[in-house]
DNA sequence: CTTTTCGAGGATAGCGCTACCATCATCGCC
DNA sequence: GGCGATGATGGTAGCGCTATCCTCGAAAAG
């Protein structure tokens, strides 16, 4: 493959990969043209205040003559700067992450700093090699969302000694700082709501994914401590759908829930779009929502604001989360202390029509 | 952080301490524990077939000892490669372009390269900050999706000479090469396929960013094509809600045309999530989809599919536009030539319950 | 035997930038 | 006027890695 015989008669071989430096336009020559030193060009460009005004619009001018792109990749080797954060989210596909990338990706560039996103999917080798690829990029920070890390990706984490924030979840073992809420409590007062508001036959649907699981376990636990528990087996009747949930998968659920144990009246959804696959099925079938059966989800998507019945809900305030990581990285990177490495944030039960 | 307890007796000022590159371990400190040059712990880890076992496993042996992860900042700084693509989206809120960044992602990987995504967001100065921090890192790809770029945008992409693949439109002037589909086109279809079914009295609710109103452009040229035109402005009553559009939107906005025009017979919504929102309100105020009222959406949610009735919309094919688009890069970066440089891919109209 | 080939490993020289001094005017202050 | 304090600019030496030659010894070819 690597033939470097270049002795065929092909007719112009298109130009491959330029060699080394073969790159634009740089910082030297920018300099030269400004008649400056380089050193005093990086000036200009980075500290611009402590250059004369003369001078920097020589360089200006030089920059803008020339269309001069810094390279950072260089800047940052020589500086162990990046400005740069990186993100690991499962996947964007659902609205679960969106309101916190967003806040991240406001917050970093308030504060000067660019925010990119990986997605580690739902394959461990896939999650190691994005952790992996990000490290040696020597990111300022790390967030990581919700990421079912491997025990060699955490170590690598740790080792790496860059400012990590993770998120969306309360752990024993924080990599590093945390900010989150605990899903087992989202769990338990959700049930807590269903009982208080007169609900005897709860029932679960839920995600198969880690966190889903743990609010499924945190209600079952609430329900069979207020000696409500129904079922012969886990004592609360469960439906279980793959990951990512949709509505498809609430309608399905619920026709399956309901063929195992029609005399529920409250189910759980471990998700904002189940909930909503549960009301449309309930109604497609002439269920009445919140009279008959109460149904309660977990997001507080837009849209459950919006669908008639609305959907009572949990709300995470996703803003937030964004805010306090983005303020652990900066405190960390710029040499601040941080007092407090976990924050637990909470969550707000959301009481609309649907319950 | 903390400073290092050096071994030696050096109780000289940090002069003789480096204390630039406070990172961790260097590919050179695998080499010294390994017992081999440099060069040959680098060939160790990028060729591999290039070393003889016996060397290779010292130096996979210290490179487990000591933890280390090569620093990629420096390996591409000399070698321009990343094995990095960058992808822009305007914003990860919304489902318009999972599909699309999941395809990416994934054809990426297969490829040997990671991809990383960054938000442009609403404002054209963070889109260029972006762009710039995107160059700056010198990425051997960049995906561009959707993304209205500047003028300064473009220029400095193609100055970059990094290869770029625009995706989600069509326009007459790539920057390098592009996979999108027609949105005005779009608009002309599900105008044909209403016309067709026998609406005469159609409507537009649309977001107000560039492309929706694209393919409202279609749809309106379309329908006086017809002679159906029937507004006293623009031939075809409009409603414009801000983006990014929601099923709230979809409400008000249906509720507003209502107001404005009682004897609307079909709405064509320029996103699913305004169409799902047109379903709700409908059915809570009691009208009868698709009898008394057709409605299509774009862009073919899970969701839509789901819904009840099921909602006639515009798919696109997200994946096979992130392939194309990967193939697009991955050909120019590894040299090989690319024939086409624009694809059109197209699109198709749904047909379900709503229409 | 010599010559050629070849595979393994090494030495050198940067990639493009910035940290860390050093230098040299200018300037206020007593 | 002397003198440190400031401020603007420059020289040097890397950051951690890889491209590009090179060397060297052993096997293959003559």
């Amino acid at each position: 493959m690597a033939d470097d015989t270049e002795t065929s008669a092909d007719s112009a071989p298109r130009s491959r990969r330029p060699r080394r430096g073969a790159g634009g336009v740089t910082l030297h020559e920018v300099a030269r043209i400004a008649k400056v030193a380089p050193i005093t060009a990086s000036r200009a460009l980075n500290t611009p205040d402590r250059v004369a005004p003369a001078t920097l619009a020589r360089v200006r001018e030089a920059i803008e003559r020339t269309g001069y792109v810094p390279n950072t990749l260089a800047g940052s080797l020589a500086s162990s700067r990046s400005r740069l954060v990186a993100g690991v989210v499962p996947t964007v596909v659902g609205p679960v992450f969106q309101e916190l990338i967003q806040s991240l990706d406001d917050s970093f560039a308030a504060a000067g700093y660019q925010f990119m996103l990986g997605q580690s999917g739902y394959n461990a080798s896939r999650e190691d090699a994005l952790i992996e690829a990000i490290i040696g990029r020597r990111p300022d920070g790390i967030v990581l969302t919700g990421a079912v890390h491997s025990e060699t990706g955490r170590r690598r984490l740790q080792a790496s000694r860059i400012p990590v924030c993770e998120t969306w979840d309360l752990t024993d073992t924080p990599i590093d700082t945390l900010v989150g809420f605990s899903h087992e409590k989202v769990g338990t007062a959700v049930a807590a709501h269903l009982v208080a508001t007169g609900r005897r036959r709860l029932a679960v649907l839920t995600g198969d994914d880690h966190r889903a699981l743990r609010r499924k376990a945190g209600f079952v636990e609430a329900v069979r401590a207020a000696g409500l528990a129904w079922d012969s087996g886990d004592g609360v009747p469960t439906g279980i759908v793959g990951a990512p949930t949709t509505a498809g998968s609430g309608r399905t659920g619920l026709i399956d829930l309901l063929a195992r144990y029609p005399d529920i009246d409250a189910v759980f959804c471990s998700s904002d779009l189940l909930a909503v696959g549960v009301l449309i099925e309930a109604r497609a079938r002439g269920l009445a929502v919140p009279e008959a059966l109460g149904v309660v989800g977990f997001g507080d998507l837009a849209l459950s604001r919006d669908f008639d019945p609305p959907l009572t809900t949990v709300r995470i305030d996703g803003t937030t989360i964004g805010r306090l990581a983005a303020r652990f990285i900066v405190d960390r990177v710029e040499g601040r202390p941080v007092a407090e490495r976990v924050i637990d944030i909470g969550f707000s039960v959301i009481r609309r029509a649907s319950s």
